[in-house]
DNA sequence: CTAATTGTTTGCATAGTGCAACTATATGCA
DNA sequence: TGCATATAGTTGCACTATGCAAACAATTAG
């Protein structure tokens, strides 16, 4: 590999700016903890898309889908959005393509008709089995990286993290540093460090 | 809020399938890591696109070209590739856009002209530290949850699953539980748990 | 009965992605 | 020198995904 620059930021040749402006540091992107996340999911999902994609021929939304209703057979839509933290469009496009590929179907013989209630075929449930075993493999594949103490660690760091970033959805970026009501779906968690 | 269904699988109508095959347990999405890990990043990401987008009027690719050759200013193409995880296409999508906003500028004024070198100009200094700003609060603002020793733990826990993930990636789906030779730019780390 | 509300779908415009083909530069070698 | 090959980057094109307005269907309120 031939590397053609590595000078600092200081060293940039006169007529490009320097950050200057009261920034005593750089943000580094590579340390960026949303960033490091990021990085570490999709290298993972991108891995398992890999496996249902071109097997099943649904694609990402379509498997979140399927996985929540797995777990929620007969589920709405509207749940469906609300478990996944996909938009309504994305679910109902991501449930045809489930219907037309013969993996989930529609029933809406329920008292309220405007609900759909969702759930798995046989053959659903098969690739759902089928994705899952890879999902799990990769996910042991994964942790095996660190101990069981410092999974259990994660685990609640996690919780933690992720009810951070719902408050910071809610608040959007002008959000204060406040804390936020309760959101439905995620663990109780206390902010305390 | 009107709940439909909350049926635990077992307890699903007879006709849909139930799943059977010798699969111990479901997976839960929510409790999968891959998913509580990009959950996480994604909401922090949104909220940081939402700033920039609407007021810089670039895409996620040509943010995170920005913070890159922000730390490397002189960069090439390829190098911003490898760093950002982003593939060729996508960068220089990107730095086009960058270009045409005055945020970035080309100069291949060196022996291998073949070579990009492509840094910030006024502007995209300006924009860059903006934008830092945004984004050092947001992830004070999710850090604030956990306290600086759990801190320390998730960032030695983190440049393990980045180290794994990258192996999960480079294997496959297909990919046996074998450690992979070192990649390049991630930190050294021992999967010895 | 009508209006308002709620759950879901669909059409359309726009944005993002992947791939092949292309330009330009550099290198190896006869 | 001349020509094949390799590398860096760009662009056109087809395809996919996404966001939004509008439509549609069923329910509820007045």
């Amino acid at each position: 590999m031939q590397t053609i620059s590595n000078q600092k930021p200081s060293a940039t040749k006169s007529d490009s700016a320097t950050p200057g402006s009261g920034n005593s540091e750089l943000l580094q992107l590579e340390t960026w903890l949303p960033y490091r996340l990021f990085r570490i999911s999709t290298r993972v999902a991108d891995v398992l898309n890999a496996f249902y994609g071109p097997k099943y021929g649904f694609s990402r939304s379509a498997w979140r889908t399927m996985a929540i209703i797995a777990n929620r057979p007969g589920a709405s839509a509207k749940e469906i959005c609300q478990a996944g933290g996909l938009d309504q469009f994305s679910v109902s496009r991501a449930v045809k393509q489930l219907v037309e590929l013969g993996f989930a179907r529609r029933t809406s013989g329920r008292s309220d008709r405007r609900y759909a209630a969702i759930e798995l075929s046989e053959s659903g449930w098969a690739a759902f089995t089928e994705i899952s075993n890879v999902a799990k493999r990769l996910d042991a594949d994964l942790t095996s990286a660190v101990s069981s103490e410092e999974l259990a660690l994660l685990d609640g760091i996690l919780a933690r993290l992720d009810n951070a970033s719902a408050g910071i959805l809610a608040r959007g970026w002008r959000g204060a540093t406040e804390p936020v009501a309760d959101e439905p779906g995620a663990p109780a968690a206390k902010r305390d460090a």
